[in-house]
DNA sequence: TCTTGATGCGAACACTGTATGCATCGAGAG
DNA sequence: CTCTCGATGCATACAGTGTTCGCATCAAGA
């Protein structure tokens, strides 16, 4: 028995060989920050939080990701390639691929609510392959609709602000909505008190309020989004008819 | 002299009197909050740091703001108020009218770049004074141009999601500039050969950049913005015409 | 003069992102 | 087989965060 009281290192507390679980990769770790900020949200997001999702510890991560803005920024672009721009096809059919590609954004940044808050941060500063990627297409799909390449890059950007525009608001409520807990017509129903007192002195609002309140909220933002779509398509084409 | 070694209370010691300052409340903490994040962006904004500014703890703004999220929204709705809507006058002059508004609120967005990446988090969901102010306002701008209640209020939710898109990207990276300490053709200097080889595979992207490269990036963003805007117009002039 | 409700704030708690230094590993070299 | 070495995992530590709590101090009213 040695005298000093050094721990011994035994055989039962050596810590498990590593590759008993897959090794931590970029992929592998982007891939669960994904998964995390979809289930919890942006804040619930640390590199503790997530190293103990995939079994390591929050500074392993290092080790694969410079930092914290990094991995959002890869995160962003992982997302990004979600996204499906149809291939230019007929040049008659530009407003229905502009269209398609507007929704597919859309879904998206409501499927991954968060992505609108990061915009904000991190913004599209950081050119990821998925980007860059879409954002070809993109190009491509409105200059076989009959555009230049200086009006069809003005024209995507008009299209992705709008997008990302409407994703911001809506993707903020659906957070709140989905930490909330409750059912969207539970949560409404507690906002719904405070909301009519903020616009009682505003008779427009008020009218719009009452008229939007008891019908099926995403049918609402979906209505909404698709009317605006409709008009900046408006727009295209007069354009595009000189 | 005590046998304890008790601090003595000593007239010296003592702090001075509360009122030798003017005295913390609401308006002059949203207002120093204003000016904190105008200098040193969004995240320099700390209770901390907000309280030394005001020359007083962190926690003695507790006792007027519920925490850091109130205190955001508070300041998020002044800005608001900086926006000007005008008065709906001519039914003819709508154009007119609608473009002077979302100048205004692209001014607000570029002056105080923190607002897009707060209205990620924040949402509109808090409908403060000022907000509802201006809405009802808006509303009453696209109503005497001829638009339903119902039309207005997706016209203005319309605007306001692609001012704000564009604000949003615009905004990150005039933080990133800010923040660089750098001027303009410096830091994108430093960016170009990154940005460069991000899109070296794609045709169109790098013969956009190539285009853009040499131009003052403030006039290219001010086109950009002009440009989606008159689609947006036109948009809802071909609505109005039936 | 005494009381009372409002206000300021020091200390503490549970977090965060990240730098550092050490333990451990897998694979290749001799 | 043994030895070595670069890659990888991670415990510890540090500075900074939002927020709570309880105490000290104040201005004003009774």
């Amino acid at each position: 028995m040695p005298a000093d009281n050094q721990p011994v290192p035994s055989v039962w507390a050596r810590r498990p060989r590593r590759r008993e679980q897959p090794a931590l990769s970029r992929d592998r770790i982007v891939a669960e920050a994904v998964r995390l900020l979809d289930e919890e949200g942006l804040e619930a997001l640390s590199m503790r939080s997530l190293g103990t999702r995939l079994n390591a510890g929050a500074t392993s991560l290092y080790r694969h990701v410079a930092g914290k803005d990094e991995l959002i920024e890869l995160v962003v672009d992982e997302v990004y390639g979600e996204m499906r721009v149809p291939d230019p096809g007929d040049p008659a059919a530009w407003r229905k691929a502009a269209a398609d590609c507007a929704h597919s954004l859309r879904a998206m940044v409501l499927r991954h609510p968060w992505v609108a808050s990061v915009l904000g941060q991190a913004g599209l500063a950081s050119l990821g392959p998925n980007l860059t990627r879409q954002s070809e297409r993109m190009l491509a799909l409105f200059q076989s609709a009959g555009f230049t390449l200086d009006e069809a890059d003005q024209a995507m950007n008009t299209l992705i602000a709008y997008v990302v525009g409407m994703g911001v608001s809506e993707a903020a409520y659906l957070s709140v909505l989905a930490r909330s807990g409750q059912s969207e017509q539970e949560l409404l129903a507690g906002l719904r008190p405070a909301a009519e007192q903020a616009v009682q002195d505003h008779p427009r609002l008020r009218e719009g309020y009452r008229a939007r309140w008891d019908r099926d909220p995403g049918q609402v933002r979906e209505e909404n989004f698709t009317y605006g779509l409709e008009r900046f398509l408006d727009g295209f084409q007069t354009r595009l008819a000189r």
